[in-house]
DNA sequence: AAAAACGGCAACCGAATGGTTGCGTGTGCG
DNA sequence: CGCACACGCAACCATTCGGTTGCCGTTTTT
């Protein structure tokens, strides 16, 4: 048996999950590859703990981050795996775009 | 005057707009370059043709896609622009990334 | 041992989402 | 002209979402 598909990307989760201001700027301040606590991360923001932790579940469950508690407390690290992915899933919609584009233009010009 | 800043790209509503299944189909079947009408594209899917005009509208306001009236159908065209300001933004946080991974590579290592 | 910090769980709430149906209107065709 | 097609608009509905508060358990700190 060919060994287990990578379990072929869902994009849409992804997307949903970046697709949030709040859950952007989480990614973003994770993607430093500094893992932080909840309460860490909830400090400087004027969002409740709960708030936070809601968006951090939703991220993690696109694959965007990891979680793992130690001790009293759960730290959260980026993982860049969806990220790529998502990129390339543009990427694929921009080459469709660019070869319609290139077969535009050679039946306009001639 | 500095001629006027091209209204610096918000990602969130475009990764909001991806984020959906039903529009990240719509856009990859319109992103061949070929405009077509509602009607045209309700055709092929289990949905209403209100249901697809609201999409199309929540596309449209992310700047993925645009409309022109022509005659009695609307047609609904790919456009380019929000998807590359999308890659070139995942881009950047994969940057980040990586010069994370950098810097803590060369701090482990020596 | 007592207090404080970290966080999970559940309930609740208002607003936004994804979808439907029904109706009215402009456009095009026979 | 008259009918059918392609839409827009509005109302309505169930579900999800983003956020809050309250409470309880566990791990540190003092």
């Amino acid at each position: 048996m060919p060994r287990a598909e990578a379990a072929r990307f869902d994009p849409a989760p992804v997307f949903a999950a970046l697709g949030d201001p709040t859950r952007l700027a989480l990614l973003t301040r994770l993607s430093d590859g500094q893992p932080r606590s909840i309460a860490g991360l909830a400090a400087d923001s004027h969002l409740t703990r709960q708030a936070l932790t809601k968006h951090l579940r939703v991220l993690e469950g696109a694959g965007l981050v990891g979680s793992e508690r130690s001790g009293r407390e759960t730290r959260f690290a980026y993982r860049p795996e969806p990220v790529q992915d998502a990129r390339a899933y543009l990427d694929r919609v921009s080459a469709q775009w660019d070869d319609a584009l290139g077969r535009l233009k050679s039946f306009v010009e001639g």
